[in-house]
DNA sequence: TCGATATTGTTTCCTAGTCAACTATCTTTC
DNA sequence: GAAAGATAGTTGACTAGGAAACAATATCGA
């Protein structure tokens, strides 16, 4: 009553990647939850600081999300008055999303809680063993030609 | 009407961890999908494959996952019939989950799923640099004492 | 120029989780 | 040995996303 041997969920180089990257970014969501913010929405808070306005559908190629997604999660930042969405000038059908006063200040905080997390899991590395992980995961990046910003 | 120069998103190494880990994970799970199987069930089965049974709780803890959960999980696998629940015997209020046949049949079909997917991202790796890879990666989890079955 | 097609954003339905309350049992403590 | 507390599993309310259908508007092609 033997059955075939196969591998173990160790054995795999995703297994360890998802292991740490979900603690990396739970740590993350809870840090942001203090501030009563998600990931999400903060990537969207993020994208807009550079920009000054940018269409929802715009948002959803860049973070691999559907535009249903986008849309609600406009809304939640919308009720939050984080951000301000109003019709295109040039295109009836399109929106532009912009940050409010409030969001822009909040981006630079939420910033900070960005850099302190990646600090707490990756400041210990020595900054070879830094440089060869982000070489290595941008090699993969690249060669699978991934572009969309990680949320979820 | 400048605003204050903060860090870019891609500057966190948890950004790149993130973004290849999601990609790594969504191409596991499409070929998990061709079996009509989800991660969070291929888990399940792994787990269960090694160990004859298992509590519905201790499965949690491995999993880091809530007890509704897993018992909302359990349903599904039943309903597909490739996990047994059966009452403990020496707790009233325990149970015991355990692979069908056809579960059983099925996990070792779906570890070459898991193998081809570390090949497909990662396949092209030198040697050195998965090893590199795995071993930061390993010294992360350790450090933090990340300990559970990533799911999601 | 007008009909066909494409694009934008919203909405509804579905899925797979969490959280917290609940029931049933088991264990501990006095 | 009974009361108090802990543990096992389930359930219902809620959340954030995807898929697909939809209405409104733009664009393209004959």
């Amino acid at each position: 009553m033997t059955h075939p041997p196969i591998s173990a969920l160790t054995t795999h180089l995703g297994y360890w990647l998802r292991m740490v990257s979900n603690q990396v970014s739970l740590g993350f969501a809870k840090k942001l939850a203090t501030m009563d913010v998600t990931v999400a929405e903060w990537v969207v808070m993020r994208e807009l600081y550079d920009v000054e306005t940018l269409a929802p559908s715009r948002l959803a190629e860049r973070m691999g999300m559907t535009r249903g997604a986008i849309s609600k999660l406009a809304d939640r930042l919308l009720a939050k008055a984080l951000i301000a969405r109003d019709a295109s000038p040039d295109d009836g059908r399109a929106q532009t999303l912009a940050l409010t006063e409030a969001g822009r200040k909040l981006v630079p905080q939420l910033a900070a809680l960005a850099d302190a997390n990646d600090a707490d899991y990756f400041g210990h590395l020595p900054p070879t063993e830094r440089q060869m992980l982000e070489a290595v995961l941008k090699t993969v990046a690249e060669r699978r030609d991934i572009r969309t910003i990680p949320v979820e």
